[in-house]
DNA sequence: TTGTATGCGTTATCAA
DNA sequence: TTGATAACGCATACAA
């Protein structure tokens, strides 16, 4: 493969002057520096990165180590990383640990030995030891999407306790008393805080406690299983309305109960989280709880690139507001 | 930052040791390799990948440019190509074209440099010349989803003709003979394709020809529109079956009719394409064309690694088969 | 304006 | 088993 010193015998130059041509093109008489770059059409010249990156020390590339590229809401924190990183002429590559502790280390092993400028994560415990390693061995790092307790790294997330008060604090105004919460396992932080978000709004309203309808993931066949449950309560006890731990697990809820012919919201009203796209497209259009995703991914990818090149940089743990869209599924 | 030669410095041995223990561990005698070692971990010592990329000259990384992270069915077939990836340790960045050209040919030139050991890629357009430079420029070029006609390139596809012809041929067997195609624009091969193919299935059946109800893209909220469009015709004249171009435009239009009281399948039956997971989940479970997205990813990254390292290397061009996943909304 | 020389951090070769 | 040294491809400072 042609480097620098091919095109330079081949255009009869010098391997400074193609240098030049290459990062200071108006140092360069237009008479060689066409001469130059015909050569480098006809050899197929391509920079080579790695050298390049060798000499200057960093690269201009950010990467993002995501839970569960399926998941819709991963892309789209995404596609606000990407925003900014794109301003700031900077690649984004996405990585997928699909919930596998091995591979979210491999990854990040990777790209620590790469020297990226920096490094998002959704990590699947963000207490690990080998994240705040990352930093210590030299790369910037942010948690995205979840606040470490005792670790001194920069993290953007939103506040799943108001989450789960806005959503029942809906459901009271709606009229409703008797509330649902569904979702599991507690030891998700993301589900133990909107149960915990659910059971201060309705304290503080003074209303009935939650009945937890527990699942075992916040899949939508759970869903499915939750709607069955329900289904077996004996009228008199069965719940107005259900306040889902995400989109998948209402979905499903909804799905089990159309198709038993139960009517949302008269029978049932429900309201979800994450607002996912196909909330708003299900057949009974679904309230939720939006996270600002986008922001979320843009904030944390400002704090990236601060803690990369600032040196008065300090480590901060953002906290962004979840907001209510309500739907026909519980506004009838 | 701390290099091979600071830990050989720490250690008290020549920098050519530390590189032993690195690579060739067992040529080094275990109390200097401990030495080493933990001069290592002192120093936080990082090897630094952009160097001992530029020794030996290729990087273990694939790269897939992907044209909607957003979009249920990339991610799949992009888990399909890490699954072959890991298995011969490889990782693999994936990176976002979004649909827009400018970060389609952004990407390919940074993976070029980057030296990766492939690329695949579902394009914006499989004829474009970007592409083909790509492979031109030395870096071994895989087509996903699409098949260039006249370039000679790598790529692995799914028969869309064939998928078109299914949905219909099913659509007959339950008896349907007044049939809408709904989809567009045209100018999408895929779009093309299916509709080529729902035309022969009905033309060899000696059927009446599909109404076509043409939509300016493939979203739900186009869906929407082509259902509005369909309640809006003479009842006599309704057609009694729905083919979708994606499981998209389904959605939409079922969530349009169930909206307007109308009964899935009594009154329209629907197929969709594409199988995404919320299909299955919707309210009415979608009958769908499934592409063999995983297997896609699969063959495309065996493809891509073949090119890299096999010398005797020919372009192929794969095509898969689709299959007809039937579910409520023609079963009834 | 162009050419020359040096070093980035690593690995591999060879000699000790 | 260990150490010295060249080379990978490029960018930069400096000399011509």
């Amino acid at each position: 493969m042609a480097g620098v010193k091919d095109v330079a015998a081949h255009a009869g130059v010098s391997l400074g002057t193609v240098s030049n041509v290459l990062n200071q093109p108006h140092r360069v008489s237009p008479a060689t520096r066409r001469k130059v770059e015909e050569a480098m059409v006809e050899l197929g010249f391509v920079r080579n990165e790695a050298a390049r990156h060798l000499r200057s020390g960093r690269s201009r590339t950010l990467a993002y180590v995501m839970l569960d590229a399926a998941n819709p809401f991963f892309t789209d924190v995404a596609a606000g990383i990407e925003e900014t990183a794109e301003s700031g002429r900077f690649s984004l590559y996405m990585c997928n640990s699909d919930n596998r502790v091995d591979r979210e280390v491999a990854y990040l092993d990777h790209l620590v030995e790469q020297r990226v400028q920096g490094i998002l994560v959704t990590p699947i415990d963000p207490e690990a030891a080998h994240l705040a390693a990352v930093a210590h061995r030299g790369t910037p790092v942010v948690v995205v999407d979840r606040t470490p307790r005792e670790q001194a790294l920069c993290s953007v997330a939103v506040d799943d306790v108001l989450g789960g008060r806005l959503a029942v604090e809906h459901l009271l105004d709606r009229g409703h008393e008797r509330i649902a919460f569904v979702g599991g396992p507690e030891s998700i932080g993301q589900v133990r805080d909107r149960l915990v978000g659910a059971r201060g709004g309705l304290d503080d309203a003074g209303a009935p406690p939650v009945t937890v309808i527990a699942t075992e993931a916040t899949t939508v066949r759970e869903g499915r299983t939750a709607g069955e449950r329900i289904l077996g309560l004996p009228r008199a006890k069965r719940p107005t309305a259900a306040f889902c731990a995400n989109d998948l697990l209402a979905l499903g809820l909804l799905q089990q109960l159309v198709g038993s012919g139960l009517a949302v919201p008269d029978d049932l009203a429900i309201v979800g989280y994450d607002d996912i796209y196909f909330a708003g497209a299900a057949a009974v259009p679904l309230t939720s709880v939006r996270q600002p995703r986008h922001e979320l991914g843009r904030r944390a990818a400002q704090l990236v690139l601060d803690e990369a090149d600032n040196p008065e940089h300090s480590h901060q743990q953002v906290v962004l507001l979840p907001e209510l869209v309500a739907r026909t599924s519980t506004l009838g």
